[in-house]
DNA sequence: TGACCCCGTGTTGCATGCAACAAACGGGAC
DNA sequence: GTCCCGTTTGTTGCATGCAACACGGGGTCA
């Protein structure tokens, strides 16, 4: 598992983090790849001894992924990953469905040309990608789009906010992973919104992005 | 100035919170009211003095702080006040207006009655104070409307992102404060916009409030 | 006069120790 | 057997100490 291809996404540096922003990436990727489990317990010392770090490093992550919901916090008692449910989902993907429409709509809008430049190389993976569809690149590919387009939105509150709406939603499809069905859906959806920002069409766009998200909410909650 | 009424809103407990949740709203209510100043130095040895708390709560405080880009953190150097330009009010006003729109949506769409008499209540207070325009108590004001709409959209994620948004344009209101001359306007707005909600039309409810950011915006780019 | 170096001072990053509290356990009384 | 209570263990909240680094000032040398 742990060499497994998949990330979630560590921005930028790789060595120039601070400990504490290294302990919170470690933590965060345990959290969403399902290596610690939601309601499973998890205390400062057993991440300590398990990433090799101090306690201050990790009592910063563990309160950064409290105030994110991936944790929960009982003073003096514990702390355990946050539990899942199908409200969450609804929940979460009712304010996503919102504002990464709203992002997309200003990628179509504002995409420079060598923002352009990478949306024509994302669809050209996309196409190639088709056949041999397995789900775990599926994630990593679907994060590197929905990341891009962020960028291309060219508003960096906007794309903090979607990150950490991205990582929940992340969350959730490693519980269905294995169990859905329309990756060839997920294709055709990110190849329309991404020829859409290409094109410099914000209607279809927001759409496209709307119907991917709704779509995305759909097939999780059919297994979930 | 710390008698002043205003206050940055404090969530519900006054006293059951952490020392680290304490120190956190209250050096966030220096920041906002620009007690301390965009820009200015801040040291967690000063800050300990100030508010009589030991290094481990206000470093928490400061570390969450700067992930909301209130404050800038220089390791080994210093932790600045983040500065504010016209350019931030247009980044921040943008996804403000896309997000409050969509929570007032919400709001019209699933306000309890138990929402409704509050939000009636807000009515009236609005109507009352029309006449004697403090801009401080329309600070106040504009901050309980905001966060009831919040409440009402049933949504807490959209809650907490949308509580993040709005303190940072706080701040920048304070800097403009006393030069604006839009107080009718904004009471007009808040009027309709919580008419809208009231009587359930999220389409109205919606509209009212994207022109209600923008009007912000404008009111104060104008002075800025 | 100007450039350079050394070192003192201030700052934050991080480790660690202590305290307060919550739960679990065990023994005793009934 | 059951209930109650003291103790023990584990946990996090917070204070504090040390280290690494950045900057500034003063002195030196050219």
């Amino acid at each position: 598992m742990s060499t497994s291809p998949l990330r979630v996404h560590q921005p930028e540096a790789a060595e120039a983090q601070s400990l504490g922003d290294r302990a919170y990436y470690r933590i965060r990727e345990l959290i969403v790849t399902l290596e610690l489990p939601p309601g499973s317990i998890v205390s400062e010392r057993e991440l300590q001894d398990r990433l090799g770090l101090g306690r201050t490093p990790v009592r910063e992550a563990l309160q950064r992924l409290e105030r994110e919901c991936l944790v929960e916090v009982y003073p003096r008692r514990g702390i355990f990953v946050a539990n899942v449910n199908v409200l969450d989902l609804a929940v979460l993907s009712e304010v996503r469905r919102a504002v990464e429409s709203f992002a997309a709509r200003l990628a179509a809008e504002r995409s420079t040309e060598a923002d352009r430049e990478q949306t024509r190389a994302l669809i050209a993976e996309l196409e190639e990608l088709t056949a041999s569809a397995d789900e775990r690149r599926l994630i990593e590919l679907d994060q590197r789009i929905h990341r891009h387009l962020w960028r291309c939105a060219h508003n960096p509150f906007l794309e903090a906010t979607l990150d950490e709406y991205y990582v929940l939603s992340l969350r959730i499809w490693f519980l269905a992973l294995g169990r859905t069905r329309r990756l060839e859906e997920a294709v055709r959806e990110h190849l329309e919104l991404l020829e859409a920002v290409l094109h410099g069409d914000p209607d279809r766009a927001e759409a496209a992005m709307a119907r991917h998200v709704t779509g995305f909410e759909r097939a999780i909650r059919e297994v979930l």
